[in-house]
DNA sequence: CCGTTTACCTATAGGGTATAGGTAAACGGG
DNA sequence: CCCGTTTACCTATACCCTATAGGTAAACGG
């Protein structure tokens, strides 16, 4: 019996496991598929992940960092309504880049592992495009609801294919949406 | 062997099947566990439900009916904020009160299946509300798309937990997002 | 060069999905 | 009221995913 070592790793489990999300779908990445993936048998993945939920996590964790990563680059330098944009668009692309990876980013974390993650960086960064603003608290964590709840939402429906049924494109109720977000939040400022 | 008839139905199923998502969450909807709740073999199910893509599809049907009678009966009689603020708060209360049942009304259809679903009369009734906001198109399918994905996003990340990491009560933002939202319905309105 | 570790294996068990085919209760026409 | 048909649920079975236990050969290191 010639035995080929494939070389696993948690990290390639993860990036294999992020590749197969976006290609077939979050709730479709198992160990059995990503070991077929390798070309190896479903236990011998229990060496390099606990188990399905670790592996999902990892694969989510990764998906957060990335994001993060993006959003951070693409807001660097930029400020006000420029900034705004930046970070809206950073994350839609994403979604629609990686839907695999977006919803990923969606798994439910316990709060420990939530609280160490890249999470809290997009919180800081939604943050940060808020002091083009001048919003106070508590005015300032109800904005970054807000526009956590649009940027979300839109991805969301998006990806779900809720705006395929009328001929206006998305991207131009997507541009609406952010210039009416910018007005809104010039018009709460407290300069 | 006493056979009690235990009286399956697929109406009986669809509603055990809501409960279920609601209780234990929407991913956990099985037949087998839906099985057990009747005290029957999982086989039986199969003479009222195809499968378990139908019981979840007649589940999301459901809630989709459930959730667009509610907000129904929320706006009627109102407009204006008014209405708006009926509409979004029979939306959020109805993921608050039934998480398995609202996560189950995102569950993807098939295009045909969704245009004879009670989504459409969600649509309709949010392009209502914006009645009082004398939008025109394409202003108003923009508006459309941005007041789902508020609504949506909040209730999906509230659900989540993700406003449970500050102090400040997620009612405050809600309110102060649905101000946010009429103000910038408004000053886009063509009189 | 040999003992240990590593990386993958087989075997097995449990649970969800799904189909085939069986049986007894319920129904309904004569 | 009786008997044929339908109905409602059954058992048996097979497949897939998850998970654990325990085995083996390659790789590594003193």
């Amino acid at each position: 019996m010639i035995v080929v070592r494939v070389g696993l790793s948690p990290e390639r489990l993860t990036l294999a496991g992020a590749k197969l999300a976006d290609e077939a779908g979050f709730d479709q990445v198992t160990l059995s598929a990503l070991a077929r993936r390798f070309d190896v048998k479903p236990a011998s993945l229990y060496a390099h992940v606990k188990n399905s939920h670790d592996l999902k996590t990892r694969i989510a964790l990764f998906a957060l960092e990335e994001l993060a990563d993006r959003v951070a680059d693409a807001v660097a330098g930029r400020a006000g309504k420029d900034a705004l944009t930046a970070f809206a668009n950073a994350y839609r692309d994403y979604a629609r880049a990686h839907p695999g990876r977006y919803e990923a980013a969606r798994y439910r974390l316990d709060p420990q592992t939530a609280a160490a993650s890249a999470g809290v960086r997009h919180a800081q960064m939604t943050r940060a495009i808020l002091r083009g603003y001048d919003l106070a608290e508590p005015d300032q964590t109800h904005a970054v609801r807000m526009l956590g709840s649009v940027f979300h939402g839109y991805a969301s429906l998006e990806a779900a294919g809720g705006f395929d049924h009328t001929d206006i494109a998305a991207q131009q109720s997507w541009a609406w949406t952010l210039d009416c977000l910018d007005t809104a939040l010039r018009s709460r400022s407290t300069p």
